[in-house]
DNA sequence: GTATTTTTTTATCATTTGATAAAATATTTT
DNA sequence: AAAATATTTTATCAAATGATAAAAAAATAC
């Protein structure tokens, strides 16, 4: 049993997390370092490892935190109503946890990089399923002539490349257009052209 | 003046180069080790660096490389006529860079999250310029009501994220589908369906 | 076939990096 | 406030890592 987390434990647990997301977001596992973390939260080494006995112990948290605010983030979305209104909130959601969650965003990315030696069983499976049931919402769509014949799967990849690239390519977009997701005028326009063409491409003409 | 290369020397270089992209491709520039990439080229460290005097040089050979293959790709590309067979063209040409050079795009992908350190002046400077261009194309087309009004710059991004995305997030799509764009099969689905949905988003109905 | 040059190996370093132990300090409990 | 507990610092390691020097071996030139 887990003595309760003290108020400095907590405060200090959470810079630690900050700041490793930041580092395993530019660097990667193998690439990021217990020094740098500890710098950029602040503290000394020791002291950071009196909170987290490894490396891998500080990215595993890493990696649960992110997966938990993508999770949470995946339940705001709903197969609602038609397909315009589906695609066009899921795009949303995910073009947001980009703009909120950006480093999360890149840690993922790294970690699929370096070959997902952590969360390729998650992915095969828990994603899996959740790939298979959208799967089979759009395949329902296009035998009901709801859209056109599109395959799936590459539907899926495409949106999410499109709205992961904002995150994970920020640095790219920032020094050809100046701009990234945090300014909200790049946001809407992000978002505008990313559903203009994705359900132009998806919907039948009405 | 450089002396003429060697037999021997131009092999072994090709060797540590193939294996260097491979590393820098999983763990970026900070998570390869040298000694990943001798163990792979199947030389000793030391060998290794009678031919690249440091880690970085490696790194920048590296990168010389795939920039290369890259604007040669972007040779390949013309704007030909319609919209329609520019764009078509265009997909064409990024996706084959992926198929063909996956870890090179995976080197690309980790120099930019950590930030461009290196290629940051050359995206903005000499990409910037061929964005610019191909911009001006796209609001010609847009003025000349030849496709939908979309923002030249997100239909860019769109491009680069879909096609990119098959050769950085490899291992999560081989997880999900167990496939790569190695299966032809799923090469032609692939493009299909991206040029179906984009072309769709963007041309006028006929 | 010997001399010369190139390539490879062996041995070795200095730093960096992940990690620990123990002492010192701060915080909380009683 | 004293005792108990939690946190931070200082000192220190062993292993990993980027890099070098010099000797040995192999390839090439003459």
């Amino acid at each position: 049993m887990q003595k309760k987390r003290s108020r400095i434990q907590i405060i200090n647990q959470q810079k630690v997390l900050d700041a490793a997301t930041d580092i395993f977001a530019k660097y990667g596992f193998r690439g990021g370092t217990i020094d740098q973390i500890a710098e950029m939260a602040g503290m000394s080494k020791p002291n950071l490892l009196y909170y987290f006995k490894t490396k891998k112990e500080i990215y595993l948290a890493v990696l649960e935190q992110t997966l938990n605010k993508w999770l949470q983030c995946l339940q705001d979305w709903q197969v609602t109503g038609t397909p315009e209104e589906t695609i066009s909130n899921y795009i949303d959601t995910k073009l947001e946890f980009s703009r909120n969650h950006a480093a999360g965003s890149r840690v993922f990315a790294n970690e699929i990089m370096e070959g997902a030696p952590i969360l390729k069983t998650l992915l095969g499976e828990d994603l899996k399923r959740l790939v298979d049931e959208d799967t089979k919402v759009i395949k329902g769509w296009v035998k009901n002539g709801d859209i056109r014949p599109i395959d799936p799967i590459h539907l899926i990849f495409m949106i999410w490349a499109v709205t992961q690239h904002y995150a994970d390519f920020e640095t790219q977009i920032e020094t050809l257009t100046g701009k990234t997701l945090q300014d909200e005028d790049f946001y809407k326009q992000a978002k505008k052209t990313v559903k203009q063409i994705i359900l132009g491409g998806v919907l039948k003409e009405s």
